[in-house]
DNA sequence: TATTGTTATACTCTATAACTATA
DNA sequence: TATAGTTATAGAGTATAACAATA
């Protein structure tokens, strides 16, 4: 893609990104951690202060709530979570941090953090061209781990 | 996430958008054009007059190029694309677009220019901050379908 | 020897639908 | 009736490893 010449649409420098990043950040996850993707940006997503239904996650990774009972499952299963009972509504479930998955959770954030990539929506028009310009630019950077110019 | 007066990294910004953008474009496939994400994405990659390898496409999609052979197979199954062979090094197949992928590639590029969403990498620090505001901002809209404010 | 693409395998993610237990 | 979570199912994505054909 990239029809040069043509508009290319903000999604899709968006997933150029973003698909890099989950890539490396997978790598990442697997590598030291043991971790799928999902396994990992779930474990992010939980703040050892709050707790979290399991529906608020499954709209926080965008997918069926189905899907949130075999991701916690395997996290738990690792010790990183834990279900616990919501005593004021007893059909939710509410996702803690063990002590384990919240200091992997710190590890984790420090290597997102200095690993930094970035993202974006809902703009006025003028902040939206500023935001596409940093886009192209920050997108100029060829992926090493292709072999585009081999 | 978003652990309020830390810093939260670019990444996990990128993400947040990349995975409703994804989502929101994934029903989009789905519903409109029977595809799923992956396929609709290397509909768009390969340019009707740049015909595309294999090897380069992995790249593009961030995966290995084992994973090319299945989704290629379902989008030649459906008649958007073929393989040819490269007359130059015969290792090499090349993907181009059928008629049919060429016309469904112009529809799904209009949709997505509509939908017109966004995204990011290797600034400098200032331009950095400068998106950075541009994405907080971006995600400060809630996700309509999300039932975090029912 | 190295590279391109395929095949086989195993695991995870994903949506859908049907189910339970609660509300 | 509606919602939260589970289970079962089927399909798709993903990495790894082994392989054939080619360079």
């Amino acid at each position: 893609m990239l029809d040069h010449k043509k508009q290319v649409s903000a999604y899709w420098l968006l997933m150029q990104v973003a698909i890099r990043a989950r890539h490396d950040f997978a790598r990442l996850a697997e590598k030291k951690y043991q971790l799928t993707w999902a396994q990992m940006h779930t474990l992010c997503l939980i703040e050892p202060e709050h707790p979290m239904a399991m529906n608020l996650i499954s709209c926080q990774l965008g997918c069926d709530a189905s899907n949130v009972t075999g991701i916690i499952d395997r996290l738990e299963a690792q010790g990183y979570m834990l279900r616990r009972d919501n005593p004021f509504d007893r059909r939710i479930k509410t996702i803690v941090l063990t002590n384990e998955g919240t200091m992997l959770r710190t590890r984790i954030l420090n290597d997102i953090t200095q690993a930094g990539i970035t993202y974006v929506q809902n703009l006025t028009t003028k902040e939206h061209q500023q935001l596409y310009s940093l886009l192209v630019k920050a997108l100029s950077t060829p992926t090493k781990s292709c072999n585009i110019n081999v």
